[in-house]
DNA sequence: TGGTGTGAACCGATTCACAGCA
DNA sequence: TGCTGTGAATCGGTTCACACCA
């Protein structure tokens, strides 16, 4: 007789959303005593307003009828939903080009994002610096991050090492990696692992562009 | 009293997925005539046979019963699929650290694709070279690309100069683009845009870790 | 026996449509 | 009147279960 008690929580998708909209508000010169409507969003997201308002919804039913959304709540609502009181810290492993291309790019400081240690298994890296990063021995992973706070790790490592950075990673602690590497390795239950892969990327747009519709 | 067609193609994650299987047949050793099963495919790439089966009914049944698929017939289909037979163009706008670590990610040009051009309008940059490719002016790019056989691009422009590029990129024929910025932009409807925002990433993991469950 | 192909059942996510509130 | 919140309807994708074939 139950129908299984439906969805209660937000969509995986969902969280993407969230994020879109976090980014949209603090992009808008709009004041935070100012209100927003769902539909204003989702033009900004692209997406409908019926799927802003029932995103909104999870985290506390914020809006006020014929108002909207004061930014002010909303931006604390989405600050707390991702923890972003605090800054995060991130190691990075895997100081190739992309690896030195990720430490440099802005967009991580910008969202409280600090890498702090970077680790590579090149003796001719490790001791050097990018940016401001030492590039340390991957062997000494878990005596340097053992008294750091790190739950996050970008790995940019060659595709025969991954799994292997990926044990030593969820060895030491870290519960969610991003994966560059163009293969994939299989994490414990628990541990997040999103993988982005560019080649793949492209290839879906070969899919589309060769017709198959 | 119709229900409506069903899913009469492969939906948007089987695009994935089908690159997925690819990939882990160019990596196994095992000989063209030798035949996989939908099992082994779905082990490797973290799915279910039932999928797989599904995936690759789309272009055509050529799995035999009893034993599996034939890898050559599989490879062939799937290069079909993607339009692998021959090279793909790209070219690459925006040459800053990222755009620098993409021309380098030696990733592309196993998967045929070949950047063969980087724009970018800082006059400091143009006329240099990022391995082997010229950077250009983005002012040159119809010219530039005029004759060349090119549909895809990579855009890692800051995230103001996004749209104005894109519109740009459009202009000029580019039917897929691969955006870097972290900011959406707009395109015509049959321009295919797949973002990829590196802190949205690791937002994700925040709103996970955060035990927002 | 082993493994494919596939309709039907299922399930989660999106969209619709409207009641309710300021 | 304008816009939110939300159950209900819908949609699309995944999984199940099994007929069928070598």
């Amino acid at each position: 007789m139950s129908k299984g008690l439906s969805t209660r929580r937000l969509p995986k998708s969902g969280i993407y959303r969230l994020a879109l909209y976090s980014r949209y508000l603090s992009g808008i010169s709009k004041n935070d005593d100012d209100y927003i409507s769902s539909q204003e969003l989702a033009d900004a997201t692209g997406h409908t307003a019926a799927q802003v308002r029932k995103d909104l919804t999870w985290h506390g039913g914020l809006g006020e009828a014929g108002k909207g959304y004061e930014i002010r709540k909303l931006k604390t609502m989405l600050t707390a939903a991702f923890g972003k009181e605090r800054v995060r810290n991130v190691i990075l492993v895997g100081v190739g080009n992309l690896g030195r291309a990720l430490i440099s790019y802005s967009g991580f400081q910008l969202q409280k994002f600090n890498i702090i240690a970077a680790f590579d298994r090149d003796i001719g890296k490790i001791g050097t610096y990018v940016e401001d990063i030492l590039v340390s021995d991957i062997r000494e992973l878990d005596s340097k991050i053992a008294d750091m706070e790190v739950e996050i790790a970008i790995v940019a490592v060659p595709k025969l090492s991954l799994q292997q950075v990926v044990n030593r990673l969820v060895a030491s602690g870290i519960r969610a990696i991003l994966n560059f590497a163009p293969t994939l390795a299989t994490v414990p239950e628990g541990i997040e692992m999103q993988n982005v892969d560019l080649s793949i990327e492209l290839d879906r747009f070969c899919y589309l562009l060769e017709g198959n519709s």
